[in-house]
Formats: structure tokens, sequence, C-alpha cells
DNA sequence: TGCGTATATTCAAATATATGCATATACTAA
DNA sequence: TTAGTATATGCATATATTTGAATATACGCA
């Protein structure tokens, strides 16, 4: 059953902070980590399972792997991307990882991984 | 976190199929018990599991308990209530689960228990 | 080629969950 | 009071899930 399957992945609170955070845009394993204060083992094993669930899906840039929400999911499960959406902003921990994540941004200390045109045109600081 | 532990009780087949079930109407155990197929033993838990994630709530008459959707749920979480109806509504096991029931109470033969006034009132073929 | 970094995977152990069997508790009727 | 029925719960077991440590694989650079 595809339903038990979804919810059974989204039922675990460190895959429901990871996917507050790839419903605000793309990001890769390195800054999850680093946002979320989990081991590299764990995120990347949970990243796995929601993108086996089929909520997520990757692309590679170099030894980079970036994961977004899948656009197949978000036009399956509408409703339950919106429940979630809201459900987040509810949520103290959700709520601090997105500040903690738009502090980095801001404040440009999220990079530990970039493009290759960035790195090539010497802007250590910006991210594709 | 409350939606890890909503999630995590919908995150299993025999219980969707319970909430398919009460979500059409209150049932009692041994109802859902022989329509689902299920054990007794399985069933009891099973609701005990959705009661206490707040899904549903439930009354006693004498040695029959009734479980029904829990009205606050409904209200605290609409967008997830329609998602799960509308998912219901394309999953085999909850459609046959859902057939079973409306043939049943159409013939009649889905009434182990009964009401403490249908039957003074001789009514045996009725459930409150 | 060797080294460093990022990420996925293996292995092992701990924890959580699901279920069957047996039984306790609640209720009703004779 | 006894017997029958409904349901919840205890106990034990099997299975699933989660996580840490170690490691394999991929990639880039000197």
């Amino acid at each position: 059953m595809e339903l038990e399957k979804t919810l059974k992945a989204l039922g675990d609170s460190n895959r429901l902070r990871i996917l507050n955070l790839v419903m605000q845009g793309e990001l890769c394993v390195c800054e999850i980590e680093e946002i979320l204060g989990l081991s590299q083992t764990n995120v990347s094993r949970h990243l796995n399972r929601l993108s086996v669930a089929g909520a997520l899906k990757s692309r590679k840039n170099a030894q980079w792997v970036f994961y977004r929400i899948n656009d197949d999911f978000m036009s399956e499960h509408p409703l339950l991307v919106e429940y979630l959406a809201l459900s987040f902003e509810k949520i103290d921990a959700c709520r601090l990882d997105t500040d903690k994540l738009k502090n980095k941004k801001a404040s440009g200390t999220l990079m530990q991984c970039w493009s290759d045109t960035d790195r090539k045109n010497g802007k250590q600081k910006e991210r594709c």
C-alpha cells in the first residue's frame, strides 16, 4: 500500500525536519547535516528513505548531492503537502530549523558545497 | 512532536483500513473485526493506537465498545482527513472493505452488537 | 598517483512495533 | 451465582526500524 509507505516514511521527526527544510528549496546533504546537527550517515539514510517513498529527488554535482522535493509528489499529494507545510509552521523544532537556514543563508556561512561555475569564477561565497 | 505521532499511527495498513471504515460511521470492535478479518486482540490494539493518537474516540454500551472519528481530530487536521478520504477511494483494500461494510449493513448480517433499546423492543435486526 | 572531502553502504547492536496466545475485566442473562 | 460474550491487557516472540562506527565509492586537486 503506497499510502502506508508514504505515511510511514513521514512518521519520523528527523525526516519531517528534513522535509521542512527541503520544501524551502534545494539543499545539499552537508547543509542539512549542519542545520539539523545530525550525523552524515544518518542524514544520508533519512534522505534515502524519503527518496524511496517518492518525496524527494536528487541530483549530483561533483561530490555534492542536492535534494529537493519531487514534483510528482507535490502533484500527487497536494493536500498532504499543504497539510505538512501548515503543520511545520506550528512546530517549534521546524521553525528553529527554518530560522537557522535563513540565518546561515543570509550570513553566507552555509557553503561547504558550491557549484563548479562559482568556484571557477572565484565566487566562494555563493552557491549555485 | 504531535505530527510525528499522528503520522506514525497512520503508517500502518490495518490502521488505515480501520480509519476508512470508521470514517463512514461509528462501528463496534466486533464489526471491524468481522469486516477486516483481523483478530479481536489485534483490532483492539490498533483502535487503541489510533485513539491515543487522537484520531478516534469511543463510547461503551454494555459490553460493546463503539469507535468513531474524533471531532477534534477532524477540526484540527481537515486537510489530512480530506487527503486520507481521497486516498482511501483509490486503494483497492479500502474499497473492498467499504463494499463489505455496505453489503453487511444492507443485508442486516452485521449485528453481533445492538443497543439496549433495540433489544428491549425486540428489534433484533437493528442497531442503534 | 596520493590525499582530502562528500556521500552512500555495510555491519552490528539497540530500540520500536506488530502479533499470537492466554487471561483479566466488564457486562448480561438465567 | 454461574456461564457466556465482548473487549482490553499481559507476556513472549518475531519483525521492522534506527543509529553509530567503519568503510567503500565518487570526485577534485596537487
